[in-house]
DNA sequence: GATTATGATTTGTGATCACACTTGCTTTGA
DNA sequence: TCAAAGCAAGTGTGATCACAAATCATAATC
């Protein structure tokens, strides 16, 4: 019997060749709607078609209806009752609602990941924060979808270095649902007052990295509100003027 | 012109007429599957197939997938490398896991609760705590089915009243998550040891009425981390007994 | 001239079909 | 006797079609 040998061949094969992976098209559409939807590229009230999506996307409409169910029932997108699916608007209550929801949870999140980071996770985030400095050292091209995604990058690997398989998917679905409003605000930040966001996070990689999560979380929710209380100061100036 | 006669006259039917409302097919089998599992019908580690609940449910298999797509996306079920799904098996990781997210976001939402609700909320939740003892009174039919929407009902009457539509569907995530699991306790606890339930929703009650969130908040904890302590030792003996 | 009817177009929903992949069983070969 | 190949039933995915409801523009009516 030469099973052994051909068991060994196996091996040999599989140790060259890279799993190929069987992502379907729902897969895909989802994951390109979630990326467009948390960098902020569609607007707050804009309608989204299952036809125009699918058309953008070049494929059919079935995997983009599937993929618009799951981002409705995870609060990204809104279904009105004409059956037609929205991007959900700002209000003032849903921006508080959505940062109170943010600070528990993500607080709660990075808590958690401050007992439990080690060395390697720290230099991790320490890499991100060492591109965002390149990225502002040339700063003569304010990227403001580069900032958008090492933001991302930042926080998520911290929240996954908190062991909970049940916070990190909720903490997706909130950012999901602050994408479209707290891109406005990254890209007031990186215009105007240039305030830097990076030392926010400097302040939380300290924290982190001395594995005290009561400072880490202190300084994550003063990282996180900033947005909100810019936009929400903004909201309020509009519906002044509106009144006027 | 008589336009505000006719207005009127529309008001007046409006007043009358129900709006009957445009459920989808989709809605429908949506709803009977998070029934079906908050009320823990479904087993841990059940496998379903489209065509087998579209032929349960007597639909196409058109409404049934996209049901699934969305209760997979809210972890209420998983989706295996073969593509096939399933109700999540309970692990021990996952049991705690879910037991502080609960805790974390139905805390704060009781206490956000205790602030906001009325003598009508107040009086509604006592009417469900009264049909309860009432079912407790015939006790010869233990009926665990009307346990559970008791007990779903009290609960997320509460947290309606916590005026944040950002935390009530993550809740409901988790209720989707955890009902599996707490059915067998439940079942459990109506069986053996008959320790009143109710003893604790009343302590919620009495803390409610008193605006006491603190107090509101440490009896929910105490309520709803009783069947998952008692899953929690059930299973370590069950691994125990594996090991020999 | 403003409002209501009417028709065409667009949109979401559900059903059905074709295809690829998985799974379990049978058959074949050593 | 047992493992591997081959076959068949079952399953998820995507495409397409039919239909009903909504939307919008045009026409008709007061």
């Amino acid at each position: 019997m030469q099973k052994a040998a051909i068991e060994k061949n196996n091996e040999a094969i599989a140790a060259q060749l890279a799993p190929v992976g069987r992502e379907t098209v729902q897969d895909r559409v989802y994951s390109e709607l979630r990326r467009a939807l948390i960098g902020g590229l569609f607007e707050p009230s804009q309608v989204l078609t299952i036809r125009g999506l699918a058309d953008a996307l070049v494929t059919s409409t079935m995997p983009v209806r599937e993929a618009l169910g799951r981002l409705i029932t995870e609060k990204a997108l809104e279904a009105l009752p004409n059956r037609s699916v929205r991007v959900p608007p700002i209000t003032l209550e849903r921006l508080d609602d959505l940062l109170r929801a943010r600070i528990l949870i993500e607080g709660e999140a990075i808590a958690l990941a401050a007992a439990r980071m080690g060395p390697r996770q720290i230099a991790t985030i320490e890499t991100i924060l060492g591109e965002w400095d390149e990225m502002r050292a040339l700063k003569h091209k304010k990227d403001v979808d580069r900032e958008v995604t090492l933001n991302q990058s930042f926080h998520f690997e911290i929240y996954r270095s908190c062991g909970s398989a049940v916070l990190i998917p909720m903490i997706e679905s909130l950012w999901l649902q602050s994408g479209p409003c707290i891109r406005v605000a990254i890209y007031a930040f990186s215009e105007a007052g240039e305030v830097d966001t990076a030392q926010y996070h400097r302040r939380i990689v300290t924290a982190l990295s001395t594995q005290d999560g009561q400072a880490a979380r202190e300084s994550l929710v003063a990282d996180i509100s900033r947005p909100f209380t810019f936009l929400r100061s903004k909201l309020q100036a509009n519906a002044a003027k509106d009144q006027t």
